[in-house]
DNA sequence: CTTGACTCTCCTCTTGCCGGAGGGTGTATA
DNA sequence: TATACACCCTCCGGCAAGAGGAGAGTCAAG
């Protein structure tokens, strides 16, 4: 029989551990003192305590294993929580593998230009909504505002409240200086019918989206879509859609001016590799 | 000016997570309702935000990330914390890696054997020691008897107690039948001097010590050294150093019996590759 | 008998939030 | 104008796996 401390020693498992899987049952000392409250653990108890070692070292919790330890559990089911853990495991591997490129990426960016990039990238989800819509090919890409003239208004003579930031969608497949195919976007809450040129559509949720946040004027924007780019291609990445252009200078209507505080968002869906 | 939950959604941050980032001094709102506390928060906040995020996906902390954000921190301390973040980053890596190879490696053994294996091998440190010993050429590993007789009869001459678990050290490189090089070991407390065959001696720590607990008479114990063995090779490890046989089934002195209660630890210093 | 090394319980702290309670706001509609 | 409903606020508790420490009791050796 050894007290908790020398028993801490013979294991290499603090005291502080002990009394903790005492307490959640995972190893109960051989005896407790009844007047003292002392621990008392012998030696034939270090099986269990390694079997528990050992399970932690597998990535299981403290919990998983308290399940693993009753007498006479079929190998079936250890087999499958194994499995399950294999799995969670070679998840985290390439999580890691990941945020360690993304690491290596972003310094050897800072080594290239000196300091902190101006644009951060983020990729993220955008849950699908609904917009009413006006697409068209336009001469530059510039020159949108009869698209979202024929857009207000239909949206004020049906009195519909935007139901969000409104963004233009770009659904040229290359860069185009001219005869751009534009689509002007302002999402809806209710469905209505769309009239004329306006249509009323169901934009699918995006996955992953890369986003990148501009402030200034539109005539500065080609530095985010090039910051965005070339952190797709960095980061292994590829372009698996139509980008767009959100305006969240303010509440609705898209920027017509050259205003250097307006806030654009340029999102672009992406895919690994 | 977004209330937060827009904000949220522009930013596909959790209202809880501006919170909580409003209270770490990360991101505060742009402005804040005296009278009612409302959080309002404007588009040109977003980059802010997006850089956070940024960070933490790099691996940063919160508490990191505010240190980097503020203005104007040279870029060699910037470059300074990613490095760090890389090694920590690599270092994960190669942890879950090691930790993916083990949970395939049990799981391997478990469709082998068809249960959980009757051994549990962790990996420990073993601190430095002083020990009393006696070493010599024995005809067979079970004829140990002559070494504990000279040893404890030091030990009792002197009126030395022990101060840990006594052990057998096998110095031999591979496994013998005959003409084993055993040491008995006895941990000492003080520095003390030996006597004729008696040594007292410092025992150096061991980083990496593999370890497997054996219930039962001595005549079962090569299971355990076969389940360490195996394992050893299944991981990835090599032996490094003379293996020992520490005796936990009661205080002083060796097993000189056949007792199916007896506790034996096998040691086995290792390391990877 | 005393000293010093252990041990006990109980409390708080860690990270990055999430969930909920209880109560106040804002606005769109009946 | 009343009211419903969606928001918003603060505060509290919880998560995993213990670490650290306070204050009090115990053990073994000299």
């Amino acid at each position: 029989m050894f007290k908790i401390g020398d028993f801490s020693k013979l294991s290499q498992v603090s005291v502080k551990t002990l009394r903790y899987y005492d307490e959640l049952d995972l190893l109960k000392p051989m005896e407790v003192d009844r007047f003292t409250s002392y621990r008392y653990y012998s030696a034939d108890q270090l099986p269990r305590l390694n079997r528990i070692l050992a399970l932690k070292d597998l990535g299981l919790t403290l919990e998983e294993i308290g399940a693993l330890l009753v007498d006479g559990l079929p190998a079936a089911q250890i087999r499958g929580i194994l499995r399950l853990k294999q799995v969670e495991a070679s998840e985290r591997v390439e999580e890691e593998r990941a945020r360690l490129s993304r690491v290596e990426a972003r310094l050897k960016q800072i080594e290239e230009e000196g300091k902190m990039p101006t644009y951060e990238v983020v990729v993220k989800k955008v849950p699908a909504m609904r917009v009413a819509s006006v697409r068209d090919t336009i001469p530059t890409y510039s020159q949108q505002d009869s698209l979202w003239g024929e857009l207000e208004s239909y949206l004020g003579q049906n009195e519909i409240h935007p139901a969000g930031p409104c963004f233009t969608l770009y659904h040229d497949a290359e860069y185009k200086e001219r005869d751009v195919d534009a689509e002007a976007c302002e999402p809806v809450g209710l469905a209505t019918h769309g009239k004329g040129r306006v249509v009323v559509r169901e934009l699918p949720a995006v996955e992953s989206m890369a986003s990148v946040v501009h402030k200034g004027t539109f005539g500065t924007l080609d530095q985010a879509y090039q910051a965005i780019l070339s952190w797709i291609q960095a980061n292994g990445y590829r372009v698996v859609g139509s980008d767009r252009e959100v305006y969240l200078h303010t509440s609705n209507g898209p920027a017509r001016q050259d205003d250097p505080s307006y806030v654009t968002e340029v999102q672009i869906p992406v895919a690994k590799v």
